[in-house]
Order: C-alpha cells, then structure tokens, then sequence
DNA sequence: ATTAAATTTTAGACAAAGCTAAAAATTTGT
DNA sequence: ACAAATTTTTAGCTTTGTCTAAAATTTAAT
C-alpha cells in the first residue's frame, strides 16, 4: 500500500461519510487537490485491487477491505493527535499535519503500544471517535450545549456567535476550542449550566451555552 | 527533500564515519541494497543540490550543507529510538525499522517537543550518541567492560564470549543488550567489579567483565 | 427530446527513481 | 607500461503518480 493508495483511500471513506455511498471523481479531486484524470487513473488502480467498487462514470465507494483500510488510518490518525497534545504539549489546531504524516508510518506494535501508552483514548482532541483494533466506533455529533441533557460530556469544537466580545468572554473564563466539558447540573429557573472544564467546576448562563458546539459521542 | 535523498543522505554519512571521507558508489549501493547505476543518478542529483560534493569516478563527500542534514536525521532516528524503547516497552531490538520511517517525518516542534518530553536524551538504547539541534554530540567507542576506569557509564552492546553458558550466565544475573551499566568500583584483589545496573549494584568478576562491551560516549 | 453544459475518462507526456546492458575510466598485476 | 580486472557512468527502458488536452458519457435545460 502506497502513501498516495493510503490518502485516497481516506479521502474517499471521509466524502463517503454516512455509510457505502458513493463518491464522485471530482469530489475527489477537489478534496485531495488533484487533477480529475489522476483520480480516474488511481480510482482504476484501486479497483483492481479490490479496494474500491467503481463502475465507469457511475462514482466509487469502499469495499470491506478498503473500509477497513481507511479505519485503520482513521485510527492511527486520531492516536497520533493524542500523543501530540497530551503528551507533547501541540495546541489543538498544531496537530493535523503532523498526524497526516505520522498515520503512514507502518508498525502494528507501534500502534498498539501507541494505545496503550495513551489510555486506550476514545476520542482525539477534536472530540472525533478513534476506532478500536477492529474497526469500532461510536458516532459522534456536534450540539449546542444547551441542548443536550445533564451528564453530557463533549469536547467544546466552535463557535455559534464569533464576535469578538464573545470570544473575549471565553478567552476570560479559560474556555478553548479543545477543551473537554462534562454538564454537571441545569438551574431550572434559568437553564444556565454547570459544567466542569479543564478539572474544575463553573457556571454559566444559557446564553453562553447556546452559542458553543459541543461534539459528543453516543 | 524526498524519501530517496534522505536515505542516500543518511548512508552516505555513515560511509564516511570519521570525516569528510570521500564514499565510494559502489559501497552506497551495497548499503542501500541497490545498484551502483542508480547510485550514480542520484549522486549527481544530489551535487546539483549542493548536498554532495562529486567528481566522476572520484567518489562523493557530503557538504556542510549534506552534513546538517544528515546529522538533523540521525538525531530524529535517535530520539525516536529512545522514544519506542522507554515510552512504549520496545525491545533493543526492534526498534531500527520503525525509527527508519518516523526519522522521515518532518516537523520542528515535533523533533523538539519530542527531545524535551524525552528528557534531553544524550544517547539512544544502542549507547549511540543523539546529535543536540545544533549537530554537537559526543563520539563513541566501544570498550570491553574490564578496561574502562571507574566511574565509566555506557550501554552494554555485545558479548566477547557467545557461548551459551556465557549468555545464560547473562541472563540469570539479568544483565541485556541495552542495558546502562555504571563502573561503581573495582576489587584491587582479583579486578572483580561492583557496577549497577537497572538501577541495582552487583557485583561481577574481571572473567565476565572482560567478556562484555560497554559503549561509552566520552 | 434534442442540444448544451458538466463530468468523467482516455491518450499521450513528464518527472522521479529504479533497473539492465554496454561503454568508459580507473586500478591492478605482472 | 600495458593488458586485465574492477569500478563507475551512460543510455535506454520501466513503474508510479501526476498533468494537459481531447474524447466520451451523463445530466440539465429549454
């Protein structure tokens, strides 16, 4: 498996989200920032290899094999972010490129000792799940945090209103993009919240939680 | 810089160990396991850079230039060693082939990040030396363990005697490849050593001790 | 439903990095 | 010193992945 078979077959399970859909050359190529004839080339390549189902014209979509390919990069993708910001202190927004890099490197040990050193996490530091060795994985889905009941726990991943006093306001109470947020209670005569972030508990008004996303995994 | 150049880069400058020796194209092809004829298009490639300096049929020395670069990747292949080997349980000697990829990955804070979260290693499991970011670091040699002066540190590497008794007799007293061995003292009385090793002090007779090599970085 | 527009594929080229076989240069042996 | 052996380079071909331009197919629009 080559590094350019590795990323297109990525780009192909990430614009095939939801399930076996099926994906377009163009989209394709728009994606990796490539040509619509180098697709066509690769996606023919790929289907030799019993990697991808593809009628001519008709658009590509994943065969078992190649869903297993791409969750296995997914996997190492998302571990590779952890280590970056848990261990080596990259801010949120750092790690992406890297990662990129680093999901390509080949080691079934690495991997797994990857796993393990890091807690056997569940999901990255953008609150996107990890699949498991086997391929498993919870959805995730990204709400308001004053929609979702108490007991939710997300990772904070934007902004509704992004004007700067509003930011401001987070930057003050030491919200960031990234940050881990567990719901703790609801007041009932004014639905603000308390949440515990970054290891200690605070409130805050319904109004701010209706303007962050949440991204939680059920 | 590409995959390919960094490789030649890297045997290169081990052919050339002590200095600016001027490698032949026949030892990088044994080295990287290919055939002198590509060697000889990718030297002049590399000249054209300004990496190598090349005459025909006169053998190529790597630039200032060629030498930053190489000892960049030999710290990066290092450090990662020492990365597999402490972070994540690899034994000594599994750990060349995974580092030979991630050497390849190319991000500065992650090389630093890396360093730092190591510790400041100055040498890998191998009892090599890791180059600093400046390119400084200190040579090694390889000494039999009866002949280094007390209070000598170095990497245990190999065995003089490889019989099995010998190698049995290692492994009872839990002495390994990869281990850091540090002369305590020595009995004037029959040369016998006390050295600590995994963190206990034992003692070893001169017999044993002339039979094991210590790298040390001096 | 037939043409126009958009999408997709093919054909032909190119650069990187490798190989084989043959030519050129250097080194060695006598 | 000169022929033989060795080393190194060149020439020409292959593969991988890309590109441009042109052809083929599908989709959209009147």
């Amino acid at each position: 498996m080559t590094l350019s078979e590795e990323d297109y077959i990525k780009a192909i399970y990430h614009l095939g989200k939801n399930e076996n859909t099926t994906v377009s050359t163009n989209a394709i190529a728009d994606r990796m920032d490539t040509k619509p004839s180098s697709v066509s080339d690769m996606v023919r390549k790929l289907s030799e290899k019993g990697i991808v189902n593809y009628r001519k014209y008709k658009g590509v979509s994943l065969t078992g094999t190649g869903i297993k390919t791409a969750l296995a990069l997914v996997r190492k993708h998302r571990l590779w972010e952890v280590f970056l910001v848990d261990k080596l202190n990259f801010s949120w927004d750092e790690v992406h490129e890297v990662a990129e890099q680093l999901e390509h490197i080949k080691s079934e040990k690495l991997v797994d000792g990857l796993d393990k050193y890091l807690g056997h996490p569940e999901v990255d530091p953008h609150g996107d799940p990890i699949p498991s060795k086997k391929g498993e994985f919870k959805k995730s889905i990204k709400k308001l945090l004053n929609e979702v009941p108490i007991g939710t726990k997300g990772v904070c991943v934007g902004v509704k209103d992004s004007s700067p006093p509003f930011l401001k306001f987070l930057d003050k109470k030491q919200i960031s993009l990234g940050d881990t947020i567990l719901v703790l209670d609801k007041e009932e005569f004014d639905a603000s919240l308390h949440i515990k972030i970054k290891g200690k508990g605070i409130h805050i008004s319904n109004q701010i939680a209706a303007n962050l996303y949440l991204k939680i995994t059920e």
